[in-house]
DNA sequence: ATTCAAATGTAAACTAGCCGACAAATAGGT
DNA sequence: ACCTATTTGTCGGCTAGTTTACATTTGAAT
């Protein structure tokens, strides 16, 4: 790949901002490139050599799935996140794997050694990422006390809420989101059945709050949801 | 505090193998120092300037409570362990606590301010330090799962693994805990309520897979639980 | 245009676990 | 040794949410 093309993808990273622009071009460290398209399955972990992915384009799940054959969605990316053996050392009991959800997916990646070297060759990027790592973190937990106090509904309208924040479109307190979720995708994110998902989604269509089809989510007024 | 005792307390934290005899002499950011009986309660977020804390002895748990009062507890600590803000920033907005469960608690911190400082100056610590809030995150995704797909009979089973694996003792494979939890605390830890870890805890004793009381728990085959 | 698989809608039966309420046992403090 | 607060034990009634099962709609492929 051309140097320029890869200076032009990590530079546009959250994760690299601390960096200067000739720092950045010394890099170079993506050594993988990806294009998937909807549905199509990305394995990442127990494959050949750890890596950390960046999501470049589209959106992508990261599903796992457990001894008994349980999936569970872990988390929605996007363009400005990470995935892969984010603590740094392999694991390969976790069985995970990251599905496309749109079209024109584009993913790059590099080793996790490359990336190691570059973290003690650069202590503030380090830091950084300690930061990223810890706020993913933070999220995680966030949902977790949700799961435990909260209810289905409620999970769901903190969802949506979190979903249009990230991504949608604001006019107000109206909010446009792009829909490439199935109900049975959201449903397993906020960890419930899919026809609870489609009951409690339909109710709050019946109750005006939000404007639902497989295209977009249409919230009529963010702050009363 | 007398630079020789720092000296020691760093040097059996994992976090400073990494660090050479003298690395760790030049430290010396432990500025925080505090003793705590069972019961107390130990404030670190929003309190005054952020801190890292490093429990030293004694057991402490983790408690958090959200807008409408609920307790969850997060984790359980003892020494080896980090707490405070560990994703380097600074968060107004959760509200935890840690509370010793065991009498004679030591805890010492350090500003995170320093060690921050700290980590931009050690690169290799930097990587330890992600490192273990890494791994910390794959067990905090784990109990993710458990809560999704298990049932609170063998969310009970895995913890009581779990917690043999850290701190019991083996002989063979029978195991003894020391038991410095209540069943309410056991009964948040697996996110049920106190009657149903009391129910399964009787049912494991009636079945002889277990004998528990208030000082200990013995297990009496870990592979069978 | 037709076909077919995936996604959505709906309903009844069932159940794990919660909640409230109270009794009994235990331990720590004076 | 006594008192009191905390912890543990036990019991129905209750409910949110699951499960099973089937119908309908939608959209993409041929």
């Amino acid at each position: 790949m051309y140097e320029e093309l890869k200076y032009w993808y990590l530079r546009d990273h959250k994760l690299f901002w601390t960096l200067s622009m000739s720092q950045i071009k010394q890099l170079c460290i993506i050594v993988g490139f990806k294009k998937a398209k909807k549905g199509d399955v990305i394995y990442f972990s127990s494959s050949d050599v750890p890596r950390i992915f960046l999501p470049k384009k589209g959106n992508i799940k990261i599903v796992s799935i457990d001894e008994e054959g349980n999936e569970t969605i872990k988390e929605i990316l996007q363009k400005g996140d990470l995935f892969g053996e984010l603590s740094l050392e392999q694991d390969s009991e976790v069985n995970e794997y990251a599905k496309a959800l749109t079209d024109e997916v584009s993913i790059c990646s590099f080793l996790l050694s490359d990336f190691e070297d570059l973290l003690v060759r650069n202590p503030s990027l380090a830091l950084s990422y300690t930061k990223f790592v810890g706020l993913k973190m933070k999220r995680f937990k966030n949902n977790y006390s949700n799961l435990v106090t909260k209810d289905a509904k409620s999970r769901l309208s903190s969802f949506l809420k979190d979903w249009a924040q990230r991504e949608g479109k604001f006019e107000g307190n109206k909010v446009v989101i792009e829909n490439y979720l199935t109900q049975n995708d959201i449903a397993q994110i906020i960890c419930t059945s899919r026809q609870t998902a489609t009951l409690l989604l339909n109710e709050l269509e019946e109750r005006n709050l939000i404007y639902y089809n497989r295209r977009e989510i249409i919230i009529d007024d963010i702050s009363k949801l």
